[in-house]
DNA sequence: TTGTGTTTTATTGCCTCC
DNA sequence: GGAGGCAATAAAACACAA
């Protein structure tokens, strides 16, 4: 068996009807309704067994919500800022303080927070869209960096051959001397490795450093695991701090030039 | 004034925890 | 099993352009 209170709702000076279990607060109650208009009319019901005597009872269909008074919002807001999760003991005080019934002040902080939840999730994305533009503007200039050091690869080989023309035919069918200078080495082997496959995907991992081919290392360590070096030094332009122009293959050219050990690959 | 989109209040059903 | 949380949704209230 239903039963209904009227109660009054001194904030906005409104006569509120639940129908439930007797407790406007309760989780089942089924409806909530406003009497302001009707309230002008009639005298104030304090009992179901009033209400249920009324004639007109059904008049006052449909039921009306009422907004809550600004005054009202800010302390909700400002309890909500505190916590924003509802203990039953703070439930019942913001509830006596607003003037509200206890399931009001419930069903408003779950509506906030699930406000606050999208207003988050917004946040995030923005955030992780910023990241993906500057992530894709990162690549573009590798993209570019690396077509430019293609080119002045390929003018330094060229300079770098013999003039004469039956030695040219010998150097291209013979593999470089073991005792051949680091630098030309290099230069074959970077030249090589730049120009292999068409995937020039560039993979940054979690912690923003880039990462070479599909793996950790860009060196297929498979079959040359003797030969996997760690490509902590290369950098980006954006992290970088230098002059932004500086190469990604700057240290190991420059290790070169210095005749430091480095880790020699010859790729096939 | 009216149509339409947005915000706010409230309900319902399901899930988890104690 | 009851209490409370959340997602989805309804519907009233509100804002605003045409």
């Amino acid at each position: 068996m239903e039963s209904a209170r009227i109660f009054f709702d001194p904030t906005c000076h409104t006569n509120m009807l639940f129908l439930g279990n007797g407790d406007p607060g309760f989780r089942g109650a089924r409806s909530v309704m406003n009497m302001e208009e009707s309230s002008k009319r009639r005298p104030f019901f304090s009992t179901p067994e009033e209400l249920y005597d009324e004639e007109y009872f059904d008049e006052q269909l449909p039921e009306k919500k009422r907004r809550l008074t600004p005054e009202q919002v800010q302390l909700l807001e400002k309890s909500f800022e505190e916590e924003n999760k509802l203990e039953p003991e703070r439930k019942s005080q913001l509830a006596k303080k607003l003037g509200l019934q206890p399931r009001q002040v419930a069903v408003w902080f779950q509506n906030r927070r699930a406000r606050w939840k999208n207003k988050q999730l917004e946040r995030d994305y923005d955030q992780l869209k910023s990241s993906y533009d500057s992530l894709l503007s990162n690549y573009d200039s590798v993209l570019k960096e690396n077509d430019k050091l293609k080119a002045e690869l390929l003018t330094l080989t060229e300079k770098m051959q013999p003039k004469e023309p039956s030695e040219e035919t010998d150097q291209k069918s013979e593999p470089l001397p073991t005792d051949a200078p680091p630098c030309l080495q290099l230069t074959v082997k970077v030249e090589d490795r730049l120009s292999t496959g068409s995937d020039d995907s560039v993979v940054v991992d979690d912690d923003g450093r880039q990462l070479l081919d599909s793996g950790d290392s860009y060196f297929p360590d498979n079959e040359y695991p003797d030969c996997v070096a760690a490509v902590d030094s290369i950098h980006s332009e954006v992290d970088d701090g230098g002059d932004g122009r500086r190469s990604y293959f700057s240290d190991v050219f420059a290790a070169a030039e210095q005749q430091e050990p480095i880790v020699w690959c010859i790729w096939s």
